[in-house]
DNA sequence: GACAGCATGTAATGAGTTACATGATTAA
DNA sequence: TTAATCATGTAACTCATTACATGCTGTC
């Protein structure tokens, strides 16, 4: 019986909307969760577990056909427990970016590496801005799979759709700045342009 | 001799600026990729032993008065390790953010929860933007410690800014939105005006 | 009847965090 | 001289990922 972290409560959060088999609950982590918090299937079984004996849930098991299962579902406890953890300042935004690693020292290889790298992450913000996007309308148009939720969800998908939106326009902005520079570095002569580099504070990315 | 993870590739293109004790990397990733690639200070001194098994970095002793330390300085083969990895294609964007699952979930708890959560983000955004912000303008007007390096330093340290003001922006539209809603959820009656939530789609946060 | 994919897990491994320990230097 | 903080690490533990295993269900 370990401690309740924070993906114990997003477990207990899915099954304060309604019980849950195992697989379910990792469908909706995948489909709800997985842009601000990511976290492999395995581990719902695991959490899952835990929150049973820490008695935040109660299980029961379903037969598909022959096959067994189990259902999750919310106890008066898992609730005030919930409510409880809403009152807790939750740890703020927290990003991993390999890719802007390597832009970061992107001094350490050649201009065209560093070009391909800016188009990779545009190419993949765009995907993730089109995918957030399409679905906030298409929630918008039937609700979704939760209506009365539809609030919150809105609120937490505008961030999550900006995010990406951003990425993309950045990626787009740098990598036509760098195709004005001549080298990567101010040393050794072939500096970028002086203007260009002060642009990078001045102009909004947009 | 454990495999390259990114964090050790992080490690090493540090040492391909210049040589650092263990010390002084464990600042320079706190103070340029805490943002985008935060680590512990602990795993720097396993890694930093792991790319000199790699043969990756060499170590040497340093004396500061009786004290005795480590500094490390890249290698040949290390710096073509470097160039291979910069052909990688790196991960994308990944966000974990806690306080952004209580908002998402924040209908299992009261508005005044949703409405503390989002002004701490709003806080914590703003500060971060401030932080960020301060030391782009201070680099511009002294160079920072590696002139050379602005230039990639500079786009990198653009999108970081840009992301922590979105947040910012993000959460006091949030803020006054909520603020508007009798309820947080559609159900009930106390519905959540149609159109302020409509707006979420249409208005950009800013 | 076999193959793809859905559904349900377990095990091994690894990366990373927290906590601890301790010597040296500096400021009060 | 004491306390704070800089500097240098180690150890224990936990959270999470990858890889594996396996039965069921529908379809060609």
């Amino acid at each position: 019986m370990r401690e309740l972290s924070t993906t114990s409560y997003a477990l207990l959060a899915l099954l304060g909307v309604q019980s849950f088999t195992t697989y379910e609950l990792a469908q909706q982590m995948e489909r709800s969760l997985a842009d601000y918090w990511p976290r492999a299937q395995s581990v719902l079984y695991a959490e899952a577990k835990n929150l049973t004996a820490h008695g935040l849930a109660t299980t029961e098991r379903v037969h598909t056909g022959q096959r067994v299962g189990t259902r999750y579902s919310i106890t008066e406890q898992g609730r005030a427990a919930l409510r409880r953890w809403l009152d807790e300042p939750g740890a703020g935004p927290q990003l991993q970016f390999e890719a802007l690693v390597q832009v970061a020292f992107a001094d350490h290889g050649t201009i065209e590496q560093l070009t391909r790298t800016l188009q990779a992450i545009q190419r993949d913000a765009e995907a993730n801005r089109d995918r957030t996007e399409a679905r906030g309308r298409e929630y918008l148009r039937d609700g979704g799979p939760f209506p009365d939720r539809l609030p919150v969800i809105a609120l937490v998908a505008k961030l999550i759709i900006e995010q990406t939106a951003l990425v993309a326009r950045w990626a787009e902005w740098a990598e036509e700045l760098v195709a004005t520079w001549p080298a990567l570095t101010t040393a050794g002569g072939a500096t970028p342009p002086d203007d260009a580099f002060e642009a990078t504070w001045n102009h909004p990315s947009r």
